[in-house]
DNA sequence: TATACCAGCGAAAACGTTTTAGTAAAATTT
DNA sequence: AAATTTTACTAAAACGTTTTCGCTGGTATA
């Protein structure tokens, strides 16, 4: 069912169906409810490709994430999601892997129009941003959430990575640790940037000094990860605090304590950025940076289509900040507490 | 940068460009590669949506499922990205969020090409399914995954819903359960009633006799869940196991227990179908059937792509059914076994 | 009464591809 | 050498919209 038939039923031209349809003042009332009703029983749908040709616009937007199997990520699509159906576009999805050559061929594929604008979270391998920028100059809206490419002026989404890891880490400091080791997933992420930044003013405000050999980066491989955490934890003097800063890292540590039966929090302290719905069941219950993901996305989205609506005023160059909230829990528990409970 | 400039830049025809990059015999060797030569130069890269309305067809597929914040069906996904990729194909997700009346609205969406497949996981809250006979008239090529409708004749892949339950059930029985409660979402969807008859059939099975009044029926509330599961635990002769058909009902009822201060394993047990990575770190460890998620994205989408390729042939019926694993921890320990630890 | 204007519609171009149906020239066959 | 086929290319139609422009008959304006 298309136009051309529709104009044939009616008697009427492909033209005034068309208008018809988009509710044109060119169309008398009574030729749109004719034509409205009969596209209705016809069960008429325009044709996507054929619009999108015509009017240079896909309705469809990208989310680039390195991977979706992290409850991070997952809720953040939620909350794209939420405003994409609102706004009747549609969302492509497309996983890096954390990745930066698959990063690069995604983008590459976004170029000819496929899509009105993307959101995108920076792989952790991602070292070089040429195929970003050449984003921008092919102006295709674009916006960073969470993991941001801090040089390039686009609008960026992000939570209070500096202010969250270091009020995480006074909580920390309280709690007794003075010897809190740092894992990340990458040495040039932005998060790893801020958190660690974070991180070592805390210490320095707190009259501790920072040590190099407690800054740990890991990577994708979960059983390489498992086995730094498992060294880390062997040294002789070992951390009192493992300050995971993604959810994954948290999981490795928990996983390496139940191998050397280290117990947390009396050995070893944990706090990781999370957004586990399982941190309070967890044994023993983890202490947890939240990210707001779900509005992260909302509001990403919520820019880009901004972005999209007012194409050419691309200079929209918002950089906003949510707060994440510290939720304690036994995983942090200072040995005073401990022995109380 | 389009056919059109790129003819004149080389003083050839358009369809002599159209040809050479797809690699026509009609074409010499010689022009081919000066036409491959100069569109990489200039960065070519084909329309989509000329492409698509011409060929009609639109290298995208539709995952639809109830949601997205799910380890399933984020694994899922990883399973049917991985094959798109592979095959050069998009994915465009939706979620209906349990809810028909976004299922159908969503459905209406995807008869207009847009897509050229569709992998589905039905909503819970689907009763009818009109909407999906109607895809299969449109002949779009459709998949079912997980949550399947039983009668209509499509593709389905599934795990052994039927099987994985009755050996769940045993494996309570094996530890001294004699009054397992059956917790699910809804009664309407295909894995609620295969688990159940799984878990029925062991009890008839072991002589033990099913009670009504231990079919519990859940939503998509959390808070009103957790209410019906305390109001269960409170009972008078309350169950001894809790056996949850999927992950959220089982976190549930580890929160409710934490309020009642219920202990698991020795007030009440409970296993529950999970792909919770954090299942062996909760406390106690849950016992979990885990389903092969990211093989069943994987296989689906496979099974797509035959379908679309072989359009026509639409009477590939297969119904796939993968393995689950049963994951014995702590949340089931018999009694005996209990003494022993 | 002549002029301007407008409402309502249709014709046709345009979006960028793919593909069918040619067409010359060259190569091959008879 | 004539007839046929093959090679390498082009013109043009088609996919299904949207949108610009033009047309007609009628109404308002001067």
């Amino acid at each position: 069912m298309n136009l051309k038939q529709l104009a044939k039923e009616l008697n009427l031209s492909i033209s005034t169906i068309s208008k018809a349809l988009r509710d044109s003042h060119e169309i008398s009332i009574a030729t749109k409810q004719i034509v409205l009703a009969k596209a209705k029983e016809l069960n008429y749908q325009a044709n996507p490709f054929a619009s999108s040709l015509r009017k240079q616009r896909s309705k469809t937007i990208a989310v680039l994430i390195p991977e979706i199997a992290n409850n991070f990520f997952a809720l953040a699509i939620n909350g794209v999601e939420a405003i994409a159906q609102e706004k009747g576009y549609h969302v492509l999805i497309y996983l890096t892997h954390e990745d930066m050559q698959k990063e690069i061929g995604i983008t590459k594929l976004l170029q000819n129009g496929r899509v009105d604008g993307i959101l995108l979270s920076i792989s952790s391998q991602t070292t070089d941003t040429e195929h970003l920028e050449e984003l921008r100059k092919n102006d295709i809206p674009l916006v960073f959430f969470d993991r941001v490419a801090e040089h390039l002026d686009c609008p960026k989404v992000t939570t209070d990575d500096y202010n969250s890891s270091l009020r995480a880490t006074e909580h920390l400091i309280e709690n007794g640790c003075n010897r809190i080791a740092f894992l990340s997933i990458s040495s040039t992420l932005s998060i790893t940037n801020k958190r660690m930044n974070g991180y070592q003013d805390a210490l320095k405000k707190n009259g501790l000094k920072p040590d190099e050999s407690l800054l740990i980066t890991c990577n994708t491989d979960e059983e390489n990860n498992r086995a730094i955490i498992k060294k880390l934890l062997k040294r002789k003097n070992r951390p009192d605090c493992i300050f995971a800063s993604v959810e994954k890292l948290a999981i490795s540590t928990y996983v390496v304590c139940n191998e050397l039966s280290l117990q947390i929090p009396e050995d070893v302290k944990v706090i990781s950025y999370s957004n586990l719905r399982t941190a309070a069941l967890l044994h023993p219950s983890l202490t947890t940076i939240t990210q707001p993901a779900y509005e992260i996305g909302h509001e990403a989205a919520s820019i880009l289509f901004k972005l999209i609506e007012k194409k050419g005023f691309n200079f929209i160059l918002e950089k906003t900040v949510l707060k994440s909230t510290l939720i304690e829990r036994d995983s942090t528990k200072g040995n005073k507490q401990a022995f109380l409970v």
